[in-house]
DNA sequence: GCGCCGATTGGCT
DNA sequence: GCCAATCGGCGCC
């Protein structure tokens, strides 16, 4: 996939992005799968963006990078996220890959997943990462240049798409910038968002 | 099937 | 310090 593909507001490129394959060469051996659930983030009036209110830091820099290339970070202690850099150099904006449908290198992911069973490999943005092997050593780094390539793949129809708030978010949920393979196995369970002192808030999601 | 809970680390205030 | 774009396991329907 070339940098003009991404070089468009993320809630563009999201949606488009579905049907795509994600591919990881890491560890030597290519995994991936086919993209049935995105999430865009916005540079700007998107409260639920890492680039929503303190501007350029060290951990949000990829997000104003090259389109086409990959922000990967660390969250929870535990995850990995990948999200995919759009909008020009200098603009902030990506779209966060929350599921794949396994396609390639199926007995690796297995194993980097302690057994799951297929349709759990990569049904969510911790688990897709890990069972792609993706590590901050992906951050920054231009789809098709490192590990991590992006391939144009069999575009679904529009009515099989479906549209929904963000998943797990503290704040920014209810803007409706999560797009799905409605009919997906593969998909994302939702749940509830983050605990908050204590408290776990509930997190809009559509059918999934 | 659904809901609660702990794990665990870097970034930011 | 506080918090996070999460996950797997466990308990209880």
């Amino acid at each position: 996939m070339d940098a003009a593909f991404f070089d468009r507001a993320p809630d563009l490129v999201a949606p488009e992005l579905i049907g795509a394959v994600l591919v990881s060469t890491a560890g030597g051996v290519e995994t991936g799968g086919r993209i049935v659930e995105t999430e865009a983030y916005l540079g700007s009036d998107d409260a639920g963006s890492h680039a929503a209110t303190h501007g350029v830091t060290k951990r949000n820099a990829v997000m104003y990078g090259p389109p086409g290339s990959a922000y990967v970070y660390f969250t929870y202690g535990n995850h990995h996220m990948i999200n995919l850099v759009c909008e020009r150099e200098g603009v902030a904006g990506a779209v966060l890959i929350r599921a794949l449908e396994p396609l390639l290198g199926i007995e690796v992911m297995t194993g980097r997943r302690r057994g799951m069973p297929i349709k759990d490999l990569c049904s969510g943005p911790g688990k897709l990462t890990a069972a792609l092997g993706i590590d901050l050593a992906d951050n920054g780094s231009l789809l098709g240049r490192g590990r991590l390539s992006v391939y144009y793949g069999e575009r679904p129809s529009q009515g099989e798409i479906a549209r929904s708030g963000r998943i797990g978010l503290s704040s920014g949920h209810e803007l409706e910038l999560r797009w799905y393979l409605e009919k997906s196995a593969y998909v994302s369970r939702g749940r509830m968002g983050p605990v908050v002192r204590g408290v776990r808030r509930p997190t809009k999601e559509g059918q999934g």
